[in-house]
DNA sequence: ATGAGTGCAAAGGCTTTGCATTAGG
DNA sequence: CCTAATGCAAAGCCTTTGCACTCAT
């Protein structure tokens, strides 16, 4: 809910807190980060977190990130495979999918219907246990073109 | 089906074809990877590859990969987020899933029962649908910690 | 006050590229 | 033969790190 207030003023509690609780202060740099990040409807790369932050330094930008990551606030995303990618925790936003372009890279955020995600979790969580694997969570991608390069 | 040697020498077959198909020709370095990620049960760093046939040059490694990524017969795998990982492309295998841990990095393949495989493939598609993404095919990662990291 | 955070610039590490040589068709 | 492929070394590019300065608590 990118620009809802009430929800902006909670995340920033949330994102103090569990700075605090990993010993790290929230400063402007982080809480700019995790702006950023909440007013966007996909994943960012470093060069568009540069750009809706002008004057921000990279070197801030990776190193923030690395600490807002370890605090559990933000998670780097698998993309195609050009740049890193990051959003928010997604215990800070609500559990989805990437939907990746092929051809221009484009990561758009998508959800499926809650039934879905309930039997493949039960799936997932079989297939886990036979393995001897501890199962966290899922990483679901689709794969494909946007309607932009499926047209052009 | 790693060492069974008729499909070996039909994969022989199908990498020849297709390098000539998009005007590559088909050499003993290409050969050599092909052969070595048909032997793996699972995706290949450029240091595993470089290590199961010294001497081959990294250059030839990465060069001959997009080469083979080109050509449809090799795909790039995101995994945690460590090293480019590489295995034969999805038609030339099974269609299957990896097992990622989030302790190791390590990347184990995996199966999920074709009842689920069909259930997801129709939601995907419902989804893909409703945004004008044409679906190409899904990812599906499961994260977690393996049996070796769970227990030390 | 006082250690964490910041910014600039330099260093790292995986990956790509230039060029002369070798080999595939 | 003639062009693509190879191999070595150098360059690129995203990312990380060193260090002195500044800010948060």
């Amino acid at each position: 809910m990118p620009g809802n207030l009430a929800a902006v003023d909670e995340l920033d509690r949330t994102a103090a807190t569990r700075l605090r609780d990993v010993g790290q202060r929230y400063t402007s740099n982080r809480a700019a980060l995790v702006e950023v990040l909440a007013a966007s409807s996909h994943p960012l790369t470093i060069p568009e977190i540069l750009e809706a932050r002008r004057g921000m330094p990279q070197s801030s930008v990776y190193r923030n990130l690395t600490v807002l990551e370890e605090a559990g606030l933000v998670q780097r995303v698998a993309s195609s495979d050009e740049w890193a990618r990051f959003e928010l925790a997604e215990d800070l936003t609500e559990h989805h999918h990437h939907q990746i372009c092929t051809s221009c890279g484009q990561v758009r955020d998508v959800t499926l219907p809650p039934a879905v995600e309930r039997s493949l979790d039960a799936s997932l969580g079989k297939v886990a246990a036979a393995n001897g694997f501890k199962l966290q969570h899922h990483r679901l991608d689709l794969v494909g073109l946007c309607g932009d390069c499926a047209t052009g």
